[in-house]
DNA sequence: ATCAGTCGTGCGCTAAAACGCACAAGGGCC
DNA sequence: GGCCCTTGTGCGTTTTAGCGCACGACTGAT
């Protein structure tokens, strides 16, 4: 499988052509012979990581732009409208509405959650990692973080480890309500 | 340089310790001779990217998780309270309180947005690749993505590629408060 | 003259096999 | 029982051989 090859050739040419240096330039620059720089060029050759990392080096980039394809934003915008997010909750539970779901481009989830006057929810941990933020849309509520509990008022925001048990609470007489933004660790180039 | 080779070891190395692999299983599984494993973990070989990635894909990670370290997760919960958000904004003016500042580590950062009544703010195009998210918190607003407009009511949200210009408005009487995330394209691996 | 590609050579990566080491299981003996 | 030696097995390292990366020098083309 010469997946990565592929793209480190095409990329690599594109990078060199689109700043105009010539072979002898970029090898000037990254301290790799120009002969060398043609070969990855034309996918002939596979390089060591010692060599990837003085190309990298030469042309000011990083080493994972040149291994693995950096995915292309959303183009079309997306709209989450009030219709979608009503999630039919159960009498006195939870609510959530997912606003935005996991983007492997851009590592994270977003939901919405309204917690009943007087829920508490206490969470599992995620995989390690794993951020949490909890940013207090309305009402009076508390994040418990490992054995420590933090109050929050309306536009405040708190940002954790999730790694960990951790929870929530409405602290209020009236719906609690908040986004909440799960960060998770990228991996990139996954090989199958 | 050697630093994507040393690191290259250890994580190899502690990768296959902490599964309990030998080498002659991890050969198995990614189709590299157990003495060239024995060699990286050693630091005594720059393997070229090809058997790099057999390497990933027996191991089922990423390439760039072999390469470049990953940044650790935020330990310590870090808390944004009302006192530090107020901006103070000029009358009649955009009020920004920035909630979590860009994050290397996570790719973007949070603001939290008011808008007067009647406010209409354009932006510039952001760099290209860059991700922006509007979640309305208060208020009925609406953005603008190129041209054309999007109404959004409290509890929607709406995704947009931020590299065009754009612009929000506050299409009610009262302020329009809304949480702005703004992911940018990771570099990782710099290597200078 | 400059740039891209090719040729020949040496070194280093890579795989298969042989080696050394540690540990556990037996087997014979006192 | 305790003791020593042997055998076997699994692990990591070292060796051997060759293929391919990497470089300098050369050639051709525009």
């Amino acid at each position: 499988m010469d997946t990565p090859n592929r793209h480190l050739a095409d990329t690599l040419r594109n990078l060199r052509r689109q700043r105009q240096w010539s072979l002898d330039a970029a090898a000037a620059r990254t301290g790799v012979s120009k002969a060398m720089l043609g070969q990855i060029e034309r996918g002939e050759s596979s390089p060591t990581v010692a060599t990837l990392w003085k190309i990298a080096g030469g042309f000011e980039t990083s080493l994972s732009s040149l291994l693995v394809p950096t995915p292309p934003a959303c183009s079309e915008p997306e709209v989450r409208r009030a219709a979608d997010l009503r999630r039919s909750p159960a009498e006195g539970e939870m609510l959530v509405a997912p606003l935005f779901p996991f983007d492997e481009r851009l590592g994270f989830e977003v939901f919405e959650l309204t917690l009943p006057a007087g829920y508490v929810r206490r969470s599992a941990p995620h995989e390690p990692g794993v951020t949490e933020h909890v940013l207090v849309v309305a009402g009076c509520m508390a994040v418990c973080i490992g054995d420590r509990w933090h109050a929050l008022a309306p536009s405040e925001a708190i940002r954790f480890a999730a790694d960990q048990p951790h929870g929530y609470r409405n602290d209020g007489d009236s719906p609690a309500v908040f986004h909440n933004l799960i960060h998770y660790p990228r991996q990139w180039g996954r090989a199958d």
